[in-house]
DNA sequence: GCTAGAACATGATATTTATCATGTTTTAGT
DNA sequence: ACTAAAACATGATAAATATCATGTTCTAGC
């Protein structure tokens, strides 16, 4: 981690639009640029360890993350996925917790410091902002459970199938339109899955062969986008 | 659902202070008490349902009640268990959304209804509130995060040895002080971990016959708490 | 641009777990 | 108290998936 030489205020922050801090007015941006800090990290590191004391709030600027737990075999598993306008840490501050996970960077990545004190502060005043935080909770709890019953009730093709979707859905296309926009080692991809590296890597395979998706490296492009999710078995 | 004939203001009510509603100051109590309204639900009834819209906050009074996504297959899945002060129906609430899970009872159960217009003007009076409704989201946030990584990481065994702990850290135990305070049929339980009935009754019975537990009907004595805790793998 | 380590790939085999089948016991409703 | 349905139980088998083994291809650091 070192400090961003080329950071900007929130007020010009174009990010800050699509976090929970939009709901902020003029002067509440103000007073924000003003106690936040900026810093960023390579790919690879960790942006904050599991079991650590949280000392503030995450936003990220740029780059995208993962959070994970290491389970008590030493597999990893991943458990959110994060990108430019989301804040991370926001669950250990709130419930007063050390970290349960850990966020590690996916790519190089910029994000903002909200120091812990200032961020209670902002959440006392201003109810918007509180809601907003809870909405992101909610979403992200929301995610969780589906995952929890696709983990429980599906079987590994199906995992991927809907994995693949999710990545889409979560970091979208690139500019052809149908190749997902972040790379992620199979091994990556099967800790997200709960499944072993070589059967996600032989059901990427099949997946290339069946026409489903094209692999080139790390990047994976989504070629028959309905046969992918009637492959995931997506009730909804 | 019929109204219960029993209702207390929530003045009195002990329950209160096991909620997220014990950060109320007098009046505020006593308004609430006003707007609440009871009902009771039978075993086996659906208090509200995948798919349905939030009308308002129930907070249960007394009983047992399972969080539950029927899977495509008709297979549920159980995401949380609720039992005295605790909210229901908060998630879909908060983010304005559906209902993503049904809410059962597990035995006779009372709760009181909230409505959703008052209960969005309390948050936003009183941030305290609004703080203890995140703190309870951000719990169940980290439990289902525990139990991806145990659908994702542990054996069937090591995951009904889990549940078994879960159950007795939520519902605690009889006066006898070993006696798991919860009756889930063997499909529930297995519902919980993600198998199949079968597995989980052949697992419980060897359970049974390790000397880890007693099965008494559905009732569930813990004979070996340690060797329980080390069949379940826990590292932390 | 070389080289070691990581990541990818695929076959063979073992293990876990689901499914099917069948019978018994418990429970809830008349 | 009786009876049908649900829940429980257990064995046999099938299917899914992990693990082990081995080789190839990338990729990051010198």
């Amino acid at each position: 981690m070192k400090k961003n030489q080329f950071e900007i205020g929130c007020e010009t922050c174009n990010i800050r639009l699509h976090s929970v801090f939009h709901v902020l007015d003029e002067a509440q941006v103000k007073s924000l640029s003003l106690q936040k800090s900026c810093a960023v990290y390579k790919k690879g590191q960790y942006i904050f360890n599991e079991g650590g004391i949280p000392s503030g709030l995450f936003c990220v600027n740029s780059g995208k993350i993962k959070l994970a737990i290491v389970g008590y075999d030493g597999k990893e598993q991943i458990l959110r996925l994060a990108k430019a306008g989301d804040i991370l840490g926001y669950r250990a501050l709130i419930s007063n917790e050390r970290y349960h996970s850990s966020a590690i960077a996916l790519e190089d990545t910029s994000l903002c410091i909200i120091d812990k004190q200032y961020f209670f502060s902002q959440l006392e005043q201003e109810p918007k902002l509180m809601l907003e935080v809870a909405r992101k909770m909610s979403a992200d709890l929301k995610k969780a459970e589906e995952h929890i019953v696709s983990l429980s009730q599906k079987n590994v093709r199906e995992r991927l199938a809907e994995a693949l979707l999710f990545l889409k859905a979560t970091y979208g296309l690139q500019d052809d339109k149908s190749t997902i926009n972040v790379k992620l080692t199979r091994e990556e991809i099967a800790d997200y899955i709960g499944t072993s590296t070589e059967s996600c890597i032989r059901l990427l395979s099949e997946f290339n062969q069946d026409g489903i998706i094209e692999l080139h490296g790390k990047s994976i492009k989504i070629i028959n986008l309905s046969l992918l999710i009637r492959t995931a078995n997506i009730e909804d």
